[in-house]
DNA sequence: TCTGGGGTCCTAGGACCC
DNA sequence: TCTGGGGTCCTAGGACCC
């Protein structure tokens, strides 16, 4: 996939000077912020999941074998991952794997403000970031002076000042190379690479190391005899078109070798915000009628909340549905009328509600604000009236 | 051991307009 | 009377990522 890049720009380089690509990740993120609030459990096994659960326990930490419920692990800590856990595991499954882990509850809050100091750590000593959620990013240090491995060891100084926390960088051409290499060395790992060490250093690796080769991709190219990275470079690419579209198939090839150009994005419009919750047990749409309601409206208000506390309205409403097999559907709205507020997206969801089947339980229920627009952006035309609101979102006749 | 919640991007068909 | 191509919007689903 080559974008136009911009490593050609007026920065005073050369058109063929490679660019100074970093990737940050945290390491193990969640469980080592959870560390430095309780150093005693240093060097246990420690998994993050879950909901919140009531007050709980005297004192005492749960321990994973005592868990019964729907969540999967967030993070592990090494000491866990040594039993075999991994992150999106299901916890009930992971409890047989490590039943006495130290299970603890996700603390988002904590994890965001800790995410803002380390990030401010690194913007003062390279200001070009691109967010990519909570635990990394990527920086161009083209600009910024130094030599490029004492460059990232003063990133990884400046974050663990600011947080206690340890981190893994990769240091390439480019945000691809960038990525495979931050996971190298992990824990606290340091990599820097040219393209010259792809083929030592990348081409041992599974095809599914590459960000955007997943589960589905990599099953398909294994069925096709390809598993290293290596051996997905040395295919045909137009034997890779064949199989895998134009566009795909050009980008694997490409991948292979270690080519990208895309530019760091460095801010970004969000382009829809959503809600979802999964339920304890499956509900029925009709003898569970009454809690569906209630659990729709109350993600119509927090979706509604989200909306105006970040200042967009919608102009699409999406409603998803999954059912007790796994299986999904979703269903869209678009509105004549940019809405934000509850009621105007229960309205919305209400006539997507009544375009799904609801003839078997349900295990998640999510809504989505789609096609955003900022609020000072749109001027409305005068007051626009709303359609009336009825006792129930479910509607009697299907129910 | 049955699989969270928040996102992005891509594909593809049909409607509709020029 | 029939054929057409391009562009955009809407919708549904799926792959993938953190």
């Amino acid at each position: 996939m080559t974008l136009p890049g911009d490593s050609t720009a007026d920065d005073g380089r050369g058109p063929t000077e490679p660019r100074r690509i970093a990737h940050l990740d945290m390491d193990a993120y969640f469980a080592s912020v959870e560390l430095l609030r309780y150093p005693e459990l240093r060097g246990q096994p420690v998994v993050i999941g879950g909901r919140r659960t009531a007050p709980a326990d005297s004192g005492g930490f749960q321990r994973l074998r005592t868990y019964a419920g729907r969540g999967v692990v967030t993070t592990a800590t090494y000491e866990a991952r040594a039993f075999g856990v991994r992150s999106g595991m299901g916890l009930m499954k992971a409890a047989a794997l490590a039943p006495e882990a130290i299970l603890l509850p996700g603390d988002f809050e904590t994890y965001s403000r800790v995410s803002r100091t380390f990030k401010a750590a690194v913007a003062a000593i390279a200001p070009r970031i691109e967010d990519r959620g909570i635990d990394e990013i990527y920086l161009d240090l083209t600009d910024v002076p130094g030599e490029t491995r004492a460059l990232a060891q003063r990133l990884k100084d400046a974050v663990r000042e600011a947080t206690g926390l340890s981190c893994s960088i990769g240091v390439t051409p480019n945000k691809l190379l960038a990525k495979l290499a931050s996971e190298l060395q992990k824990p606290d790992g340091l990599t820097v690479l040219g393209l010259e060490d792809v083929p030592a250093r990348i081409w041992p690796l599974p095809c599914a190391a590459i960000n955007g080769i997943g589960p589905k991709a990599s099953a398909k190219l294994e069925a096709l005899q390809i598993r290293t990275i290596g051996e997905l470079a040395k295919a045909d690419p137009a034997w890779l078109v064949d199989r895998f579209g134009q566009s795909y198939g050009a980008w694997l090839h490409e991948a292979a070798h270690g080519r990208d150009e895309r530019p760091l994005m460095t801010s970004r419009e969000p382009k829809s915000i959503s809600r979802e919750t999964t339920f304890e047990r499956d509900l029925h749409p009709r003898q569970d009628r009454a809690e569906l309601t209630r659990i729709l409206l109350h993600l119509c208000e927090r979706l509604a909340e989200d909306l105006a506390r970040k200042g967009f309205l919608a102009r699409t409403v999406g409603l998803k549905l999954r059912y007790e097999d796994f299986s999904t559907v979703t269903r869209d709205q678009a509105l004549a009328v940019p809405i934000a507020e509850a009621d105007a997206l229960r309205e919305a969801v209400r006539t997507c509600l009544r375009r799904v089947p609801l003839d078997r339980k349900l295990r998640l229920l999510g809504i989505r604000a789609g096609s955003l627009i900022r609020v000072d952006e749109f001027r409305a035309p005068a007051k626009t009236p709303r359609p009336g609101v009825g006792p129930g979102l479910f509607p009697d006749s299907d129910l």
